[in-house]
DNA sequence: TTGCCTACCTAACGTTCGTTAGGTACGGTT
DNA sequence: AACCGTACCTAACGAACGTTAGGTAGGCAA
């Protein structure tokens, strides 16, 4: 359905930033080479330049996904547990958050783990939208009024879902016993 | 007490790994190039040859320090906390290794931030370091016998306390505060 | 006083980096 | 038939990378 755009367009720029992400997820920012991406892709290195404008763009483009598909995953998340006790929301969020990290690619895994190792200009640039996820959170946690400290529980909470990307295998493990797992450290046991 | 170093080569050893711990924790283990390291220490990048055989080696020993690190804050606590109740004894290793990555130089921070971005013949090499530890963990929260599920809680608990050395400020925080949220995320409230 | 060791240096190497210039091949429009 | 935009290409740029070769200056030992 898009209008501006050739079927393989679109399909040239997403297999660029799939592959960026994949392998940002994996060495850094500064350990993945342009003609590294375009290698996987297929394509030439400087072929890379038709469809964007530089690597800060790329990379950009990546952290800006991962972003979009946390904050996609909130929105189903508070949608289906809308009037839900409030456990059961937060539960709703954390495999939301979750979801996100493991089963919408690799653009949130690379986002949270490879944002802090990103030029200062990408930072900046991202920062904003980065900031007001966390804001959802943070308001989240106050509403819900069984917390004591939402601001460091936040905080805490988020490390323990996005450094799971570090260990957590999806074929072996069990994401919504580990949204369990991970919920009763906030919250407590089932209330 | 040095007999086989002078002074001044231990020295400059030391401010070689101090200033790549710091280094490689901002920008990541590709992101830190040799004549960088050189110039904050004050000598130049050939220099460096002097003191490591190459720049993996140089990575290399950053971890290992940083792991080293964690064990000896993990031992002060285990001889601190002797005989104590179980919730007491995880809280002093909870407070140790917060200590460990706040409180004793880069190395410990750059470890856990940076090590997923080294190269595999560096990652390789700390690995088996990095398990021990791991293996403290998992025995001490079974031993305590008060938690479900030792082994996701122990992914749980490390990636939130590792976490915090992206956001956690040690001048204007508490580190003292930051252990007891967490350790109340792994173990309930004072019992 | 000669000689060796330590701790640096300058200069350069081959490679890889991000990036640019200037093509070509081709489907769709006029 | 002529033209244009898209999607790639080859070739090359200067800069930066890790690393090596071959110094030099100064302290210590014989």
């Amino acid at each position: 359905m898009a209008v501006t755009d050739t079927v393989d367009t679109t399909s040239a720029r997403q297999r660029i930033l799939d592959t960026t992400a994949a392998l940002v997820l994996e060495h850094g920012v500064a350990g993945v080479a342009q003609r590294q991406i375009a290698e996987r892709v297929g394509i030439k290195a400087a072929s890379l330049y038709h469809h964007f404008a530089s690597k800060n763009e790329i990379v950009e483009a990546v952290f800006r996904r991962g972003i979009d598909v946390m904050e996609h995953a909130w929105d189903d998340a508070a949608t289906a547990a809308t009037g839900a006790a409030p456990r059961a929301r937060l539960a709703a969020h954390v495999r939301a958050h979750l979801s996100a990290l493991f089963e919408n690619g690799p653009y949130t895994a690379a986002h949270v783990t490879a944002f802090r190792t990103a030029p200062t200009e990408v930072r900046e640039a991202v920062v904003p939208m980065r900031d007001a996820y966390e804001a959802r959170w943070t308001h989240l946690l106050t509403e819900l009024d069984g917390i004591e400290r939402p601001g460091l529980s936040r905080l805490a909470l988020l490390g323990a879902m996005n450094s799971s990307v570090e260990w957590f295998d999806v074929d072996r493990g069990n994401l919504d016993e580990l949204a369990e797992v991970i919920t009763t450290q906030v919250w407590g046991s089932t209330t």
